[in-house]
DNA sequence: TTGTATTATTATGAACTCATAATTACTACA
DNA sequence: TGTAGTAATTATGAGTTCATAATAATACAA
């Protein structure tokens, strides 16, 4: 378990908010796994502050389903298979209208750069040994993505079902076959965006969401022990 | 502004998520306006318990986007004109697919008959002057509904939607022509759901929807200079 | 009378502290 | 040796306190 990054803390505003992010940041990444029991007085001692704000912070990412309670401390949500379809059905509808917006209003070439950019970045890091790369910079590549769609509530739910899958996304993306498919078939999205085909774009994307989907449910249930 | 019952509180277990239902109920029974400010030691003091889980609760109303902070306090969030289109496109996508899951798997006489009862007593208090009961009718018939869709977290996320645009549901649905709209779309509803018409319901429902969209936007025009 | 500056009030942010509950470890007894 | 009961550790829940910042109010000067 690779530890969040706890430099420039403190400077901003509200503490709580910073240990918000610090922890999004970190589930995003792969910090933590499905086992990983995260507790009040741990983070805030590895913090150094105090329980208070660290303890706001969890209670908010519990409301929203990026962590839930396990008897006294915190973790990553364990979703039986039929949760992980139905965050998945919500997927494929968020992302699906973020494709059509995107293809309403065509990215220009500062945003297609970026794309490409996040897509090399997820092709360079799907043969690495190690998970964190990959986890990162398939995060960035679909930050990249929803920046392209000008409906912020609509890209700040479809990240939420994303955060809420995070025990199973490092399962499933740990796989270099599965790396290499994510990859490939961002990859063949840059590409059909470049040459206008926002259609097959989307098609591209649905498509590896629903091979995404299948990995999903199959890695749910050896996690469904853990409960 | 009428507060929210107090009652009952110091019962169950975490006074923080007691304080959270409580403003969310409030919140949805038109108890606050866009004008009313909330503060954190008023609502302790009203409460009978301490700042810590008040704070804990606005803190995560904050974070739903159901509260947002303005100056010293809290207040329900005023959206541009932009957002609230955005909001209700939302709406849009998320109560549609709600309405194709249901007719995929169509309610039992026991689901319609609650959103029969929900449906009337819309119609019964769309005539009244007091906004309260019509607002509640109006969750109530929502919550009826939502519930013959078996995807949790699609509904939660439609709840979201909805609780997000509190500020401009008690400004529209006090007019008694939209209200008398609303009850009779929703009846209309009903009989369609009846008859085993879903497609015929569902476009009842959506219509209505479209309409609450244009009036929603109106309505967000002179509460912008709130800000 | 109006505008500005200073003071006072008040709300938030975060630490500390205490009480309670739960889990774990240890010990004693069968 | 295994089980049950008790003690100790520890994490959460919530109240209190203190510091800081922002707003409101008042007083003074132009």
């Amino acid at each position: 378990m690779t530890l969040p990054d706890t430099s420039n803390l403190l400077q901003r505003k509200r503490l709580s908010d910073q240990v918000m992010d610090l922890m999004l940041g970190a589930i995003r990444d792969g910090a933590y796994g499905p086992e990983d029991l995260i507790t009040e007085p741990a983070l805030a001692k590895r913090l150094g502050i105090s329980r208070t704000p660290v303890r706001e912070a969890l209670f908010r990412l519990v409301g929203n389903g990026v962590l839930e309670e396990r008897g006294r401390g915190y973790c990553l949500p364990v979703l039986s298979e039929v949760e992980v379809g139905q965050m998945f059905h919500l997927r494929q509808l968020l992302e699906g209208d973020i494709l059509r917006l995107i293809a309403l209003n065509p990215p220009d070439l500062q945003g297609l750069a970026a794309l490409d950019d996040a897509a090399a970045a997820e092709q360079a890091s799907a043969e690495m040994h190690a998970p964190a790369p990959f986890l990162a910079a398939n995060t960035a590549f679909r930050r990249a993505l929803f920046s392209l769609c000008a409906n912020r509530y609509l890209t700040a739910m479809a990240d939420h079902c994303n955060d809420r899958l995070q025990a199973y996304r490092a399962a499933t993306l740990t796989d270099p076959a599965t790396r290499r498919g994510v990859a490939a078939a961002h990859l063949s999205l840059c590409a059909a965006l470049r040459v206008g085909d926002v259609a097959r774009a989307a098609r591209r994307y649905l498509d590896q969401l629903d091979l995404a989907k299948d990995a999903y449910a199959r890695a749910s249930r050896p996690l469904a022990k853990l409960t």
